[in-house]
Parts: C-alpha cells; sequence; structure tokens
DNA sequence: TTGTAGGCGTTATCAG
DNA sequence: CTGATAACGCCTACAA
C-alpha cells in the first residue's frame, strides 16, 4: 500500500509502465479496454503519481511561493496578510496549485528566504507584496527571468506583472469626504516610508488637499509602522502639535485604530472631535466603538489576479507584462 | 545563470560531479584542496541544488502540510488561526522546513485535500487541527503510517503524537472564576458539537458547575459556529430563555465579542448584568469595549511543541507517541 | 496503438 | 580519497 508506483499498476494490468503513464495523462491515443484495465487497477489501489517525481521530471512543483515581512506576532494579527493569504489560496487551489507561505522577520534572513526560494526552485513562482521603490526583490528576479506577480507597483510600470489597487485614487476620495465635512487639517498616517502603498495614498491625500486649496503641511503626515501601538504613538505624536488636527486617513485600519484608541484615552471624542478613516475595511471596523469608516480594499480580487497572472507566466503562456487596477470603494460608518 | 547545476560545478572546478555533491553534503573525506576549489566556484556562481532532484532522490520535500478548516473568509478573520499559521512557520524555517497551507471549504474537498497530499507524497508529513471525536483523518493517517501530529486530542490518548491545551482545566478555572465573582446561572457557547475542543471545554465548564453544587443546565450549554454571527445568534438564544444566564464563557473569542455584541445591541450592561469571557486571548480582547477577559492560550508553544515532534517522526528519530499539554492561563480584563 | 529507453538533478554505493 | 554508475518515479520521444 505505501510504495506505490506505476511499474506495480503496469505489472497488475499486465501493460507496460509507459502505457499507465499514458492513461493518467489522459493520452487520447490508447486503446478504451487498456485503458479501463489499466483504471480499474489504479482505482482499487488508490494510486495518485509521486508528486515528487513528476516535480523533477516537469520542472515545475506547482508550488507557488508568498513571502511575508512581517514576525510571526505581527503576521498574525493583521487581518489584511490574513485575508490575503487565505484568498491566495484558494484561487491556487482551483488552477491545482499550492500555497508554500514564509515569513522574513530581518532584512537579512529575507535575502536569503528569496534566494532560497528561488535559486532551488522549490517554488514555481512568487507573489510580492509590499513594494519599495526601487525593490531589490524585484530587479533580482526579473533579471533572473524568474516568474511573479507583484501586488502593489513598480517602476517602469509596464516592466512586470502587477496588481494593484487605485491607491491614490482611493485615498483621494477618502480625503475628498473629510473636507466634504468641513474639515481643512487632516492629517495622513502612512506606513513604512520606504513602501509604494506609503507613498501613493500620500500622493493621493496632497492632490485632494491641492484641489481643495488646502496647503500642504508636513507636520501633518506621519510614517509609523502597521499596528496597533503605531498608531498610538503617531496619535501622541499629532496631539503635540500646535495645531493639532480634525480629522486623519490612516494607511490601515491597525492604524487607525491604535490613533482612536489614544485619542479616545486622551478624552478626545470620535468623531466630534476627531474625524477617523482606516484602509483596508477589515472586520475591525465594525468590532471598534464608534465603527470605523474606512476605504474597502477588494482582496479577493487583489488575490484572483495575482495568482492567475502568476499561473499564466509559469506556463508560459506569455503575454505582455500587465498592470491591472483594482477599485475600492469607502465604506462610511461612525467614526466621521 | 539559469540552469545552473553540480555538473557545471564539476567541469569548471575540474573534478568529477560526485566530488560536487560531497562538497555540498560536506563529506568530511574530501581533500581540502579540493574542497576548496569546489566551493569557490559554487560561490563565484551562487549554484545551490535544485530541491525538485533532492526531493525525488531523498524521498522527502522537506515541506510540512496545514489544511485549514475554514473558508477563505472565515480563515482570514480567525485571529487563531492566522496565529498558528504564523507561528508554524516560524517554526519549522528554524528547522529548515516551509509550510504548504491548503484550505478545505468543503467537507468534500477535505477528503480529497488529504489524500492528494498524503498520496502524492508532496508534504512529508501533516499538523491536524480541530479534531473531532471519531476523527477520520487520524484513522486514515495511521493507517498509511503517515507522519502527522494533532493540535487537539484524540483517543486513545497514547496511540499518537499530539499538542494541546489544558482544556479542561483552563475551562474550569474560567468557571471558577466566574463563580468567585457570585455567578450562579452561567452559560457555555461552544464551537461545533463535534469538536473535541468544545467538549473538552465542555466538560471543564460542568466538573467546575458541579463542584460548587451547581445543577448543570442543557439550555445553558450552546454550540455555534467559531464567529462572530455565531456568538451573536447564541446570545440571541440565550436571552430568549425563560431564565437568562447572568454569565458566560465562550469557547473563543470571536464568539464572545459576538455574544457581547448582541448583548449590548439590546442594552444590556457587560459585565454589571451579563459576564462575558473568553478563549484564545486573541487581540481583539482589548479592542472591544468593555475589553474582553480571555483564556490565554500559548499559540507559540502549541506550534513549536507540534512542529518539532512532527519533524522528529519526519526524520525517523521514533520515540513512543507522546502527550503534552501546553498550560493556558485567565487574563483577566473588564467584562467580567 | 504499445513498448523500450533516456533523462530530469541528486545522492550514495561501488570500485579503483 | 575520487570517479563512474545506479537509482529515485515519472514522462515522452522514438521504435516497433
Amino acid at each position: 500500500m505505501a510504495d506505490l508506483k506505476q511499474i506495480e499498476i503496469a505489472r497488475l494490468a499486465g501493460v507496460s509502465q509507459a502505457t499507465v503513464s499514458r492513461v493518467l495523462n489522459n493520452d487520447p491515443q490508447v486503446n478504451e479496454e487498456m485503458r479501463q484495465r489499466v483504471l480499474a487497477v489504479v482505482e482499487s489501489l488508490g494510486y495518485v503519481p509521486d508528486a515528487r517525481a513528476q516535480s523533477l521530471r516537469a520542472q515545475r512543483t506547482r508550488l507557488l511561493g508568498l513571502v511575508v515581512h512581517r514576525s510571526p506576532s505581527a503576521l498574525a494579527y493583521d487581518p489584511f496578510f490574513s485575508a490575503l493569504i487565505a484568498s491566495i489560496i484558494d484561487q491556487a487551489g482551483k488552477h491545482n496549485y499550492h500555497l508554500c507561505v514564509d515569513a522574513a522577520r530581518t532584512a537579512r534572513s529575507q535575502r536569503a528566504i528569496y534566494e532560497e526560494l528561488l535559486r532551488t526552485r522549490r517554488v514555481d513562482g512568487l507573489i510580492l507584496v509590499e513594494s519599495e521603490t526601487r525593490d531589490q526583490r524585484i530587479a533580482r528576479l526579473s533579471q533572473e527571468g524568474f516568474p511573479f506577480v507583484l501586488i502593489g507597483r513598480y517602476q517602469p510600470e509596464d516592466a512586470i506583472y502587477s496588481v494593484d489597487n487605485d491607491n491614490i485614487g482611493a485615498s483621494r476620495m477618502a480625503v475628498e469626504y473629510l473636507i466634504s465635512k468641513g474639515h481643512t487639517r487632516i492629517a495622513y498616517l502612512g506606513g513604512p516610508a520606504g513602501l509604494t502603498v506609503t507613498r501613493d495614498r500620500l500622493q493621493g491625500y496632497r492632490e485632494a488637499l491641492e484641489q481643495h486649496g488646502i496647503p500642504y503641511d508636513p507636520c501633518l503626515a506621519l510614517f509609523t509602522e502597521s499596528s496597533i501601538a503605531g498608531g498610538m504613538d503617531a496619535m501622541r505624536d499629532l496631539l503635540s502639535l500646535d495645531q493639532p488636527p480634525t480629522a486623519l486617513l490612516a494607511m490601515d485600519d491597525l492604524i487607525a485604530v491604535g490613533a482612536m484608541r489614544e485619542a479616545q484615552r486622551r478624552g478626545i471624542r470620535i468623531p466630534q472631535q476627531m474625524a477617523i478613516v482606516g484602509f483596508n475595511d477589515t472586520p475591525l471596523c465594525s468590532l471598534v466603538e464608534p465603527a470605523l469608516t474606512s476605504v474597502a480594499i477588494d482582496i479577493p480580487a487583489l488575490a484572483r489576479v495575482a495568482t492567475e497572472h502568476l499561473i499564466h507566466l509559469i506556463e508560459g503562456r506569455t503575454v505582455s507584462p500587465i498592470r491591472t487596477i483594482v477599485p475600492a470603494k469607502l465604506v462610511a460608518r461612525e467614526s466621521v
């Protein structure tokens, strides 16, 4: 039962091992009778081909890779990442691929993990997230000709496959919403400054301000890590300003919730004294008091496009690099 | 650059391919000079062995499998699972293993996924979670002699490797805490009734009641799905009872938060009119108002033990099956 | 239509 | 101590 291989099946069915292989691969030109004979044995023993041998032979593992730049605890509590991973697993499964997830805490180990995944050919392709302006990984992977897609942005935009939210537009929309509510002193809480998402959303923020004749005040644009603690820190900084803002757009819900908590801790009422908009529309939004207004990202769509493009790339159906933009929308709740 | 193999290295170093392999595997009996010559070429070209070939040859992939019985969206928003996955990735990485995560929505596809992972030998071993009393998977895997560990419980307990929280004890402790606060009408909200966790925590609940002479009322023990919606439903049921409870222990934080929300929506004050204890001590606890008292599970410890035992099993260091219990503790906040 | 045989890149067992 | 050589299980020309 344990070490079943095609040659065993062949013996029992009285055919050659090659025929077994052909039957299993639906080769149309095998005699119907033999096919049945082989299939009968295969079924009865529950034979399934060895993925390791197939991987070597076919030069592909049917494994997709995703490396997350988070410590385990940060990953665990970031609903955006959890949702993304879940959606990718789902999509990959539909195409008969599996997902191999790795985490890289330190910058040094990041490098090593990407190298290992790439060079060992353990995975057929990679999905990249959280791109930086001059992303080392992207340069490396393009140069090696390794299949990958980016969820994010990279320049020049037509150089690689990428999928992204309409970050600039979504951010502009969110700020315009705040302006329409009468706010003019609006802060922006970004994630790490190097990330393209941070910058794109900053740009949308600035565009909206400019369009409404509100001067951009650099004191109101802060960068922090994507966590509740990061949001709390940022809010402390904002409140120590001479002229604190009356509204803020945070780059994700964790930051927004952290900021909200810190403000409330100091007796500031939301939304009366401080309006807050988050990003990602995670379930957190409806759990906090008041419920958080947030920009909804279509994570399943992001995952779907990324996965499908990657599989196309892997399977050699080469099309020219494509950039896909997934729309976002504002979900109004009580925090504005 | 692309298709580098040992034979290329061998040619450039002027040795045989076998020697290259030996050097890479730290065979102590290769001449130091040759070793250096080979290593020089390896370094300069950045050669790394092909994992696919190694997998076939060694009959192992260095991949661990985890199948999550959740729909993508449910998985995404369940902090317990996210934390568990993250911790396993972390541990596996330390032993040079990777994690392959799959999700099985329907019962039918579950079966298929386990079969495929097992039979194709795509992964070297499996980590199982959410065991049921008569778990099909476990019977199957034991029978096939496939390496696996269970995070949960299965009987007989010494038949397999398993790691578990002290669920009975933890639950008893939580209920005793509620009793010490003067409650006598205490409800239990379990997850799906077939799961051993659900039953174990129910048992601890009953033991605590019994010990304090409080009769067990089956109307107060409800089973629902692990989600906020599940908790809301359950609370509705509880409140429609003739004698609603004044306190409740929920099997996880999602259920607890759902129950809390529903109670608050109906004007019930927490903890004055209804005390609530959750399970897992996820970050949700400090996000809700009032902050949720919860039983803290040591997820990293669970992941560590499970991963290490599994790797032992895979690598053939056979010890007799072991059951490990990880202690839990109560984290008191404001909801009691 | 079917069988034979070579090779995917490694590792490990032999001789030398 | 090193170099041929044979697997590992599968797929696919090529030959029959």
